[in-house]
Order: structure tokens, then sequence, then C-alpha cells
DNA sequence: TATTGAACGTACTAGTTAGTACATATGGGA
DNA sequence: TCCCATATGTACTAACTAGTACGTTCAATA
């Protein structure tokens, strides 16, 4: 896949390969970092879980911090795509609400990882984060779809306008993280694991019942 | 207060008190913990913080883990109060469901701490909370009112049935925890920051409206 | 007031960990 | 086919960090 050379690659090649080396690192980096935190992550245990040596991560990433750094900016950058998987146009502005939530579910389900580094970020006070060149490139993606869903909706009448997009952002959002973010501590506490796939379906239904109903709601009703 | 001789304690002596040396640990301790983390916390730190040494959490505590684990558990005994501060059984169970996410709300914010060290504790997968013997008290507290509101309500007709108290509590916990918890990505991000006065009433109100709204509304309505 | 154990401080150590110096191999062009 | 920049591996180090050995002081009580 990543191969320059014409070489039909038997199950594995051993020659040098740049992005090969680099993207092992990374997908290795991911795991340990999501796995033991920033500070608990071990630069030899990362190393040592690859094919290749540490000083590759300072040759590729200049140190530990610059491993971490290319990690979440590569983690942000996949889960950007997600609005882009939505076309909701068509649907009525209720549906087209439950779809995204819907999808935010599923998404944060297939990206663990990500949600696990978000959390390790925050600890940090999201100094990476704030720092990194890709910041920019985020709000917009992920607020465009639902600024348009809920204009519709109120030119329509059926929405509530006390509202804003990223407040629904925020609710949609902190119910799939705190999915998977506080699962651990939620299942010793109550005996129940947030993920098991037979909660799975109630939950999904709860978040999209839960926004479309505060969004259809009169404003201060009970 | 914690002096045991009848001394007049004139702004702050120096004599030898067990009780307020540990307790001194403790409260630096919970502070670098919910800084850095567990692993990104120094013990050398901790202890440079207090007007004790290093000496004495090895004395008191065993060491590194065992202090977080004192630490872990004071947060969380702390917060256990929470719902003791509710009477809501005069109210009717709409009203009574949105103080009880009003008061989850407050909690919230005013342990800042608690809410940092359960981010860190799911970094952990929960193993210290899961060893605790104060893990088996957790759970009722926070159940026991919300059940009896959600029974009150069903018994009216008021309230739908297909929510159970766990869901319900979760939904606050998430809304709540992630305003504290994801503050840092979102303001990044968004350039919004959830704990700024100037939102707490909408955010505060659209918590109570949005668990209110999805508890009256049918199942499966749009 | 002499004793004794709890409370405390200092100085040290063993092990870990991020990072580097140095040597080497590879493979695509000149 | 020779060159040499890119890519890679090994062995090392300096600094940090949790934990401890050992000695001291205070205060309750016998």
């Amino acid at each position: 896949m990543t191969s320059s050379t014409a070489a039909a690659d038997p199950g594995g090649d051993r020659t040098r390969d740049a992005e090969r080396t680099r993207e092992e690192l990374l997908t290795v980096a991911t795991r340990v970092f999501a796995e033991e935190g920033y500070a608990g992550a071990r630069v030899d245990e990362i190393a040592a879980r690859t094919s290749t040596t540490k000083r590759m991560i300072y040759y590729y990433f200049g140190g530990k911090e610059g491993l971490y750094l290319a990690v979440l900016e590569r983690a942000y950058t996949r889960v950007r795509s997600l609005e882009a998987q939505l076309d909701v146009d068509g649907l009525d502005p209720a549906e087209a609400i439950r779809r995204l939530a819907e999808l935010t579910f599923d998404h944060h389900e297939t990206h663990q990882d990500f949600v696990r580094l978000v959390s390790i970020e925050n600890i940090h006070h999201a100094e990476h984060l704030r720092r990194s060149p890709i910041l920019p490139g985020l709000a917009a993606p992920a607020l465009d779809v639902l600024t348009r869903i809920l204009e519709r909706g109120r030119a329509d009448g059926v929405f509530r306008d006390d509202v804003d997009a990223l407040d629904v952002h925020m609710v949609i959002s902190s119910f799939c993280i705190f999915r998977e973010a506080n699962r651990h501590t939620f299942a010793a506490i109550f005996d129940r694991d947030l993920l098991d796939p037979a909660h799975r379906p109630r939950l999904r239904r709860l978040l999209g019942d839960m926004v479309v109903a505060h969004l259809t709601a009169r404003p201060g009703g009970e």
C-alpha cells in the first residue's frame, strides 16, 4: 500500500520504508498513549511494541511530546470526516437532528482511542491541541451541518430558538463521550457497562429522543 | 479545630499533630493529582507544597498509590452528601427532576477537583475505585431519590416508562461532567468556555428543560 | 521527671526513563 | 557502479523519581 517500489510485498518485507515506519510508530503510540496517558506512556514501551526502535521516534518526531502531538493530530483529523458522511438536506429537521446524533453516537463508538485521547488532552488543559495547526479547521465542520438544520427547524416553527448549535453539539458530545470516557467508574459504581451491546439500542434512541424532545418543546415548559 | 491540646493556636503552630499533617497532605495531594494526573504527579512536588516532608507520605499512606487512593476516597465521600441536600417529596415529579438536575449541576461546579479525579481514575480503568471499600456505598444514594421521583411521575402518568433511573442519572452526569472535564478542548476548538458565568444560567436551564422534555414526551415521538 | 512510642526530618539509593552519540546499511540517482 | 543522503540500529548517559535507612524530637503517662 505504502511501498514505493513495485515489490509484491510477500507478507511483510524488511526493507526500509520511511512511510511504513512512521505509520507503525503512530499506530502503536496511539494505542499506548490512549491506554496509559501522556505521563504514564513509556517511550521504550512504544518502541518495543513496534518492529523498529526508539531511535526512530526521535528521528521522525523529535521526542515523546512530538510523537504525542502527531498522534493527537492524526486522531482529530480522522474523526473530522464525521459530518461529511451525513446528507440530511432531504430530511425534516427533527429527523435530521436525530440522524446527526445517531451518527455521532456510532462514530464515537468506533473511535474509542480518540475519546480517550481527548480525555487525556483535557487533563493537560488542551495545551497541545491549542498549539496545533489543525485547530482552526475543527470547529466549522462540526457546526455547519447543525446550524443549517437548526435554521430550517426554526423556520418551520418546530424548533425553539433559545438554543444554539453549540449547545446542541455539546449535549450530543457529552452523552457520547461520557458513555466511553466514564465507562469504568460508572461500571464500578452501578455495575452497568455502558458499552454493553444490550444497552446500545436504548441509549442510542434515548439520545435522539432527548435532543428532539428538547428542541421541539416550548421554552420554559415543564 | 483538630488540635487535641487546649492551645489557643495563635496563627499556625509548629507542634506535631498527626491529624493536621494527614489532612494537609491530602489537601495538597488532591490538588496535585487533579492537576497532573496520577503518573504526572510527583511525590516530591506534593511534599514540597506542604509544610511537612515526603517521609510523612510514606509514614501515613504507605506510598504514592496509597496517597492517591486516600485522595480518591475522600473526594467521593465528600460528594456523596449531594442527594442528602435534596428534599423533593413535596414537589411534582417534573419539578423534582429539574431540582435534582440543577443540584447536580451546582454540585459539580463546586467540586471541580472531584471531576478531574474521576477523569483520571477512568484513564486508569477505575482500578483503584474498584478495590476501594467505599465503593458499595456509592450507588444507592445517587439512585434512590431518582427512582422515587420516576415512580411518582409514572404513577401520575406524566413520565414515559422506557427510561430507568440509571439512564436519567447518566444523562445528567454526562452533561455536568462534560462541561468541566472537556472544558479545555471544547474552548480550544469552539472558543467557548463552558464555565464562563455568562453561559451558566442558560446551560443550567437547558439541562433541566431537556431532561424534563424527554421524560414527559411520548416514546418514539419526535 | 524519666520513659517510650508516635511523629517527624535528612540524606541517601536503586531503578527507571527520556534522550543522544556513534556507527552502519540501504537504495535511488549521477 | 559509485555516491551519499536517508533511514536505521546499538549502546550509552544524565537526570529524575519513588522509596528507604537512620537518626531525632516531642508529648503523654507511668
